[in-house]
RNA sequence: GGGCGCGUAGCUCAGUUGGUUAGAGCGCGCGGUUCACAUCCGCGAGGUCACAGGUUCAAGUCCUGUCGCGCCCA
């Protein structure tokens, strides 16, 4: 082995091992599968961060469930992204010179999809490079002709059972990409805009009265086709029924009463453009008012628009403010701020209108996918986003599915332009109208992305047939994607899952945060401050990068991504590298004696220090479990790290190379040890650190083919005696170094020490070399106690719970500052025995705290009244 | 307007069910050629856990309010 840890020296070729030996298939056996479908990168691009930390999650996920022997199924695909992998093809086909147009439906598409077969390796690779360990042999494109079909079956389905419905509503329409959104792809913004106060004359009135309305676009008043009021407005009450002149088009419209109108708000007096605003469109229905489109689709004014047809909404509205104003019709501007709709995807204002578009019924649907949240079938993590998933369910709003795209999955809708009839179909094409046999001719329109991705967690599976792994896999477990897109997906991936297949398409969903850059902003390719995962993986390893990705962050919360908590996780892997190559030297020729799932647990005559660290172990596999299956896998990566770094290497191996220039039957106790602790702590990584993982412990003595398939570590009883007497033992070479530091004795120097351990004589005369060692005190100097602590007058003392060394360090001891040194420490240990004296005196915390909370301080005073003892005879004897 | 999150060391962040003296990484200071590792080792400094109340024997943790930052929905 190198004395550096190379991450692509290792990693090269172990993938596709694992690979080949089939280890991302689901295993056989009647156990419960557990099943996560993979969210499906977009094939738009190069993977970015973001999706490194999925992958990073989920692979954690999924090599724990696999190694608890559980048959593991991570489903990878990837998804067409409509809007926006059409919007990238055009992109391309901008820079050089010509639009989708240009070309035809036809030869665009193959376009498209020549642009996505590129990114379907290039993703594929870099999953691979992260180590997913997702089943390929299932992998799926949401255009491949399963998903296809699926999505046409679900579409007649929903059709046939009135759910799926053609209308003229209101939609959001972006003039850039020329097609509806859905209410979830518009972005609101605040802006700073104004209020136009426009008076429109009353007709007939004899001295000259206005109704006065605001709007905060005035070019649409072209579009107006009546003034509202409120029936019980008193100051209105007169003119309903009456007729209006609208300004500039010179046109009659009536006054209409609506008990939609806020009379509280501005005048009281709204304008009506049904045409082209939500609440106005419902008024304009009730009173049967005309419903003008005053726009075009590309953005700008029609001819309804009278002298402003043709120019740009931005023109018309400067157009159509200048002759109210000449015309005295426009009252007042005063600015305003309001929330202006964005389209996701361009950035374009987008335009209310009405339009005929497809859409799905929700109320249905919604109900029992709020039910599942509620009683339980659905679990979030963490459990606050079950609010926000509700609250947007039951706020619901029908859904706009048709896209203006050709990009996507065609609507599978025929119409006839013989009889007019409309045809739905499961089939890909439909030759005739069934019902008179002429010709037809598809919806020109295809389906928002989202709905193919909804069908995910069984379209994956196959359906519509019924197949094995339909059977086997659905419902599946474990739905992990970002809070951002609960909406988009995950809610309509239960509600299509229930809807479909009666059941939650997964019980539990986790939910993570966005990746940042370092000073916290949102990463983008506009603003230039992308990283890419694949660079990063290459300079410090896939294991570094997911070993940073995953235990710096916490569920559902934002994190900040720094490249020095990368560094600092290639050194752990550094770490991790060093502390194998030292057990391999330490193992040397040791026969270690294996059990069935690895090296055997070591018994018989243990030292201290090795019956400390089997319970350190224990302690650690059983909190890291609990972690992990409580969903918290940062948490328990740091737990293992700090485990392996500052328990294991920093005192275990530390204390263990006394007995390795030992007997042989000491040298094999630590074998046997180490490469106990160290084979199980490689599998506890294993989730995280996949590579490095399974190149050490192949380097180790090992049961089985690969780490990635070996049984998760089961945690031993812990040794409690074992654990307090290495602690203390522990706490006093800390203070023996401390107090060398500080009295400047030379590191290199061997001293001479009096250990007084009290009650641990026996353990700490059993780790005597140990002690000394790690104190670095000359054992022919160190002589341990069981009695008091005395002092000559050269010499330091220094304190760990119930046990004390004196340091005899002839003319070096600074006696002034040994004095005040001991005075701190008895400030110190007074104020322990006040507080759990305090605590002790206090009948109703005697009374109420549980025993062994109560014990807990007991002891705090006693050890803290000890050493006050030490202290003050040892200040009593330096004369002050 | 409604909802949610965040505020802990100089920086970035952990801290599940309340329980000894609140942790890590990075940074900082001092020291180190100990035969696994300088991608390292040892020692140290650094915190009113945003603020104010409350509940409790006990609060970073639970409750109420205030301030600041961010996000979602309308």
């Amino acid at each position: 082995m190198t004395k550096a840890f190379d991450p692509k020296a290792i990693e090269q070729g172990l993938y596709d091992r694992w690979d080949a030996a089939g280890y991302f298939a689901p295993s056989d056996g009647d156990g419960q599968p557990w099943v996560m479908i993979m969210p499906p990168p977009n094939l738009t691009g190069e993977l970015h961060i973001g999706h490194a930390l999925f992958v990073s999650l989920e692979d954690v996920m999924t090599r724990f469930h696999r190694m608890l022997g559980e048959p593991t199924l991570w489903l990878p695909g990837a998804d067409h992204a409509g809007i926006a992998g059409q919007w990238v093809v055009e992109k391309e086909l901008a820079a050089e010179g010509v639009t989708r147009h240009h070309l035809g439906r036809e030869r665009f598409l193959e376009r498209v999809w020549a642009y996505m077969e590129r990114y379907r390796g290039r993703t594929r690779e870099q999953l691979r490079l992260l180590g997913a360990s997702c089943d390929w042999s299932r992998f799926l494109f949401t255009m491949d002709p399963g998903p296809s079909r699926a999505v046409r079956h679900v579409f007649k389905h929903l059709y046939d059972k009135g759910l799926i419905y053609r209308g003229e509503r209101i939609i959001s329409w972006c003039p850039r990409c020329m097609t509806a959104l859905s209410d979830l792809e518009v972005i609101h913004r605040e802006e700073q805009s104004a209020l136009w106060h426009l008076a429109y004359p009353v007709e007939g009135s004899e001295n000259g009265e206005v109704v006065i309305v605001a709007t905060t676009r005035p070019e649409t008043m072209l579009g107006d086709t009546g003034v509202a009021v409120h029936p019980e407005d008193a100051r209105y009450a007169h003119l309903i029924g009456k007729t209006v002149r609208l300004p500039i088009l010179d046109r009659q419209i009536p006054v209409v009463a609506d008990e939609a109108v806020d009379p509280a708000f501005g005048t009281g007096a709204v304008k009506v453009t049904p045409a082209h605003d939500p609440n106005d469109f419902e008024i304009g229905r009730r009173h049967g008012l005309p419903m003008p489109l005053v726009m075009n689709l590309d953005g700008t004014m029609n001819e309804a628009a009278g002298p402003f047809a043709s120019l740009t909404i931005a023109d018309a509205r400067r157009g159509v403010v200048e002759r109210l104003e000449a015309d005295g019709a426009l009252v007042k501007v005063e600015p305003h701020t309001h929330s202006i709709g964005h389209c996701q995807r361009c950035d374009t204002v987008v335009q209310p209108l009405v339009s005929k578009q497809w859409f799905v019924k929700m109320a249905p649907l919604a109900k029992p996918a709020i039910a599942a949240a509620n009683d339980g079938r659905l679990t979030f993590e963490p459990d606050r986003f079950k609010g926000v998933y509700l609250n947007w369910l039951e706020n619901i709003h029908d859904w706009c599915i048709s896209r203006q795209l050709w990009w996507g999955h065609r609507i599978p809708v025929w119409y006839c332009a013989d009889c007019g009839e409309t045809t739905v179909t499961t089939e890909e094409t439909l030759t005739a109208c069934p019902v008179c046999g002429g010709a037809v001719q598809q919806d020109p329109d295809v389906l928002d992305t989202w709905f193919s991705s909804g069908l995910w967690p069984f379209s994956t599976l196959g359906w519509p047939e019924q197949t094995e792994d339909l059977r086997r896999f659905y419902p599946g477990t474990m739905m992990e994607t970002g809070y951002e897109i609960i909406f988009f997906w995950v809610a309509r991936m239960v509600f299509f899952g229930l809807e479909i297949m009666g059941e939650v398409p997964f019980s539990t969903v986790y939910l993570h945060g966005m990746v940042r850059d370092a000073e916290g902003a949102k990463m983008s390719k506009t603003k230039g401050n992308v990283l890419d995962p694949t660079g990063i993986a290459e300079e410090y390893g896939a294991d570094a990068l997911r070993f940073a990705l995953v235990t710096q962050g916490s569920p559902g919360n934002d994190m900040r991504l720094s490249l020095q908590r990368v560094e600092a996780s290639r050194n752990f892997a550094n770490k991790l590298w060093n502390a194998t190559r030292f057990a391999l030297r330490s193992i040397g020729e040791a026969k270690v004696e294996l059990a069935a799932d690895g090296p055997a647990r070591p018994t018989g005559d243990l030292a201290l220090a090795d019956r400390w660290i089997l319970s350190r172990l224990d302690a650690v596999t059983a909190d890291a479990t609990k972690l992990m299956t409580g969903h918290l896998y940062g948490e328990a990566g740091r737990q293992v790290q700090d485990f392996v770094w500052s328990e294991l290497c920093d005192w275990y191996i530390e204390a263990a190379k006394v007995r390795g220039k030992g007997t042989a039957e000491e040298r094999q106790t630590v074998a046997q040890t180490l490469a106990y602790t160290l084979e199980r702590s490689l599998r506890l990584l294993h989730p995280y650190m996949p590579f490095i993982t399974e190149a050490l412990w192949q380097e180790l003595p090992h049961v089985g083919e690969s780490v990635m398939i070996a049984p998760w570590p089961v945690a031993g009883t812990r040794d409690a005696a074992a654990e307090e007497d290495f602690g203390v033992l522990i706490d006093l070479v800390r203070a023996i170094r401390n107090a060398r530091a500080e009295a400047s004795v030379e590191p290199a120097r061997w001293i001479a020490a009096d250990v007084f351990a009290a009650g641990r004589s026996a353990a700490f005369e059993a780790a005597r070399r140990e002690l000394g060692a790690l104190a670095r005190i000359d054992d022919a100097l160190l002589h341990l106690h069981a009695g008091t602590p005395v002092a000559g007058e050269q010499a330091l003392t220094v304190l760990a719970g119930d046990a004390a060394a004196v340091l005899p360090l002839a003319g070096m001891v600074d006696l002034d500052a040994e004095r005040s040194r001991l005075r701190r420490e008895v400030a110190e240990a007074e104020a322990e025995r006040d507080r759990a004296r305090g605590q002790l005196a206090n009948e109703r915390f005697m009374s109420r705290a549980p025993a062994q909370v109560v014990e807990v301080q007991r002891r705090r005073l006693a050890t803290a009244e000890e050493q006050l003892e030490v202290l003050a005879r040892r200040l009593d004897q330096l004369g002050g």
